[in-house]
DNA sequence: TTGCTCCTCACGTCACGTGAGGTGGC
DNA sequence: TTGCTCCTCACGTCACGTGAGGTGGC
């Protein structure tokens, strides 16, 4: 006979955990002393404990473990049992390597991202645009990829009611209030042939003027488009370590675009000495 | 603005997830109604939404979730999450796929346990045996493996002691008490020499004469050791094919051991017709 | 008046960990 | 008297599902 801690230093199981099974029914001890209340354990029941374990190992609930080990399974059940757990480990895996395959993409993207914007960030004036856009407020950075998409998604739409021919490159507009409630975000396209304005506004795009920025900063960045959410971040941390911030309106402008879904974008942004905002 | 059961149309999200969001702070409503207190949300929220089950799906829990749409993380944080996301996934991969391998092996020795059965059940007269063992009482077959492993060590040390050879084969035998209270176990060596029976009594051994019974079944399994614990259910599930059942004291006698761990054991019991036993 | 949508509790899940407060024998 | 071991509640964890009971506008 052992009580509850010898029996848990025999088998590395806590105390709690014995009492919760006793509980369960799962390892019910020999004697429970009517006067204390106390367990006492058979030493044989170092096995049960064992046989726990083993089944708990195979990912098995306490519920299933104790129908294990009270053969209270036909063998057909036995089979039964063990080919359910077989398909929800082989799905877990799949599931699993899944994620860590995104993870890890994410990952290499930060580091060549940080690499990258550390190699080309260019310190320049940015030009004035001439953009025919359509845009909308998002509350925070995390709306941005689906506002995008569905902007993205409107233009062309409106461009191919409007039936004129690209007019330009590609590009999107961010801008975060100082204020912090919102940021507007716009899909543009750059519009170089003024004949073409209004054909544009006919077909319902905003007409827009951003004005040059004397001083500016552009990152160029190749490789699939969902990476290109992670660069911004690293434009700030480089600028940081130059003594500068962004502020004001982020422009983001498509140079190219393969087939292969790599696209080809630079990344702009006013900037100014650290702390001179406000 | 879009109610909470237009939200949780357009994401596929339920209500109530998306009131426990709220309640996290994770998906804040744009406006709650002050009367009713109705929530109503911005369009553009289906984007927050959507950025929510893209970071789940990584495997990250609602309160990384929040830090990571927060923009709460820098990129050394961010770094740092998924570094330990990527750890814990091959971590957890790396179990389930001996989870899996070791399901898969209990399955095919299910399968085999249940063929090899069928084609080697033999219906004959067990032999008288003398025996000299070491004995133990146990409250289930789950604790057989342990207390058989046990009275194993126990056995050969004191055969050691005994400083007598092998005497003849090993054999274990299992006797479940009619009332179900505890089964006998023994782990024995059979004596065909009886000049060694006063040696292997002074080494602490019990000697019992097991009587001879006129009706039995056999098996004979090949396979790894671990494995034999299986096949006593097939016999149950053979014997009751052929009208028969399983009763009294059951015999494991090991007929070869090779070094790779696989035995050659019989599996012997005595039998009777179905609903002749009490 | 009957549905429909919305609301706020609040319990249950799973396998325990972690106190809180109390007891019996050295 | 001080430790030590044991005891029984009971809350917290995580991401919700599932009622229970009630409300406002068509």
């Amino acid at each position: 006979m052992m009580s509850i801690g010898d029996l848990s230093s025999q088998t590395g199981v806590s105390v709690r955990r014995l009492r919760h099974y006793d509980g369960l029914g799962l390892v019910r001890p020999e004697r429970i002393d009517p006067g204390t209340g106390y367990r006492w354990y058979a030493d044989s029941q170092v096995g049960r404990v064992e046989a726990v374990l083993a089944a708990r190992e195979l990912g098995f609930t306490l519920a299933q473990c104790r129908l294990l080990l009270d053969e209270q399974v036909l063998v057909e059940e036995l089979r039964e049992l063990l080919g359910r757990r077989q398909a929800v480990l082989e799905q877990q895996i799949r599931q699993d390597t899944a994620r860590l395959a995104e993870v890890g993409r994410r990952l290499r993207s930060l580091e060549r991202g940080l690499t990258m914007t550390n190699q080309t960030l260019e310190l320049k004036a940015l030009p004035a645009l001439r953009l025919a856009q359509v845009s909308a407020e998002v509350n925070d950075t995390s709306e941005l990829p689906a506002m995008t998409r569905r902007l993205a998604d409107e233009l062309a739409r409106r461009l191919a009611t409007a039936g004129t021919p690209q007019p330009g490159p590609g590009i999107r507009t961010f801008y975060g209030r100082p204020d912090g409630s919102k940021i507007d975000v716009a899909v543009a396209v750059g519009v170089t042939d003024e004949s073409l304005l209004p054909g544009l506004a006919g077909g319902g795009l905003e007409l827009v003027d951003l004005p040059a920025e004397p001083s500016g900063a552009a990152v160029t960045h190749r490789g699939p488009a969902r990476d290109v959410a992670d660069a911004w971040h690293t434009i700030d941390v480089a600028l940081e370590q130059r003594g500068l911030e962004s502020h004001g309106v982020y422009r983001l402008v498509y140079l190219d675009e393969a087939d292969s879904g790599d696209v080809v974008v630079e990344l702009q942004c006013p900037v100014r000495p650290l702390g001179t905002g406000c």
